[in-house]
DNA sequence: ATCTATTTGCAAGTCATTTGCAATAACAAC
DNA sequence: GTTGTTATTGCAAATGACTTGCAAATAGAT
């Protein structure tokens, strides 16, 4: 997407916006540099709180609404991570290629993944049923490396067990 | 999962949930057997309409409650559809193998898609990381076929307009 | 500097999902 | 079959992420 690289190139949203009858508001650039800055997701509350640190007045309807704004942009990428974190959603900024998300369902880590494989599996889609791919979610839980060893291969009971909300593993 | 393999042949949780002291409801046995019978994803709403009409006392906190064994119990999967149709958990029988669904922005339809390159990226995971994958959630958005051939191949304006809310195509 | 539409902040809503608790029912042991 | 223990249910109330209405503020074109 042209628009998009030319929106980047001039380190930030100016063009796009402009394109699109959009305003560059002070708030609208704070959240799209924060985004761009992290090296990871953040939820919306996340957001806000690094928000204020620059802006305190700004309000969490703010923060809603610009992201709603940055994922028609297409700047931002919406991510929903297996609810392993709780029900929230978690945003950020565009990855040039598609990459995962991968949960371990033990400690909770979240880390990126890449493999040619998700490249193949659009290439798939387009071929096989006409399908134009505008981006693709790739979620995948199991146990990490160092879980596997440290607790053997199995996962733990399944039996349910009261754990802090933003603790709990919560497996799917 | 052996433990899966031998609760599916008995045609049902029985022994799963007994080895895991959990008891065999009414209500249970009910709520699964229509994510069973379903051919596709639902949400708990749909999932209580459809229990009311065996069991009209049956209170949505019975089903909230039993989705959250059955996903332990991993029988049942828990997938979030992007949002597509709003804020809500879809939930479906746990399907043998690994199946992404593919949603159209333009006119909402969902379906199923699996391609061999699915199983490649669990492989590639495992081989890279050492990561034992429990299961793999595939998202994909974009334009249908029948949408590009409509409407050509460029999506809606991305200028944001009301929709009410079960209806908007919800770009991301 | 002016004008107009977009955007903001506040307050109040919405809605899926969760929790507390007393009553009910599974199922194992008699 | 009866009994006892404990998981499970239904109800009502709460939670928490997210949204909406609206008047005031402000970006950006003229």
């Amino acid at each position: 997407m042209p628009l998009i690289r030319q929106a980047r190139r001039q380190g930030g949203l100016a063009l796009l916006a402009k394109q699109q009858g959009l305003r560059l508001t002070r708030q609208r650039r704070l959240i799209y540099s924060i985004l761009e800055a992290a090296q990871t997701h953040l939820n919306a509350k996340q957001i806000l709180a690094e928000a204020q640190k620059f802006d305190p007045g700004i309000d969490q309807v703010t923060i809603y609404r610009n992201l709603a704004v940055l994922k028609r942009l297409r700047v931002v990428d919406e991510l929903d991570l297996l609810h392993l974190k709780g029900d929230q959603h978690y945003y950020e900024a565009r990855q040039v290629r598609a990459h995962s998300h991968v949960a371990c369902l033990s400690c909770g880590k979240v880390f990126e993944f890449y493999t040619p494989a998700m490249k193949t599996i659009d290439q798939a889609l387009e071929k096989e049923c006409g399908f134009e791919v505008s981006f693709t979610r790739i979620e995948i839980g199991g146990y990490c490396a160092e879980c596997r060893k440290k607790r053997g291969v199995s996962p733990a009971s399944l039996k349910g067990h009261k754990v802090p909300r933003s603790v709990e593993p919560e497996r799917i």
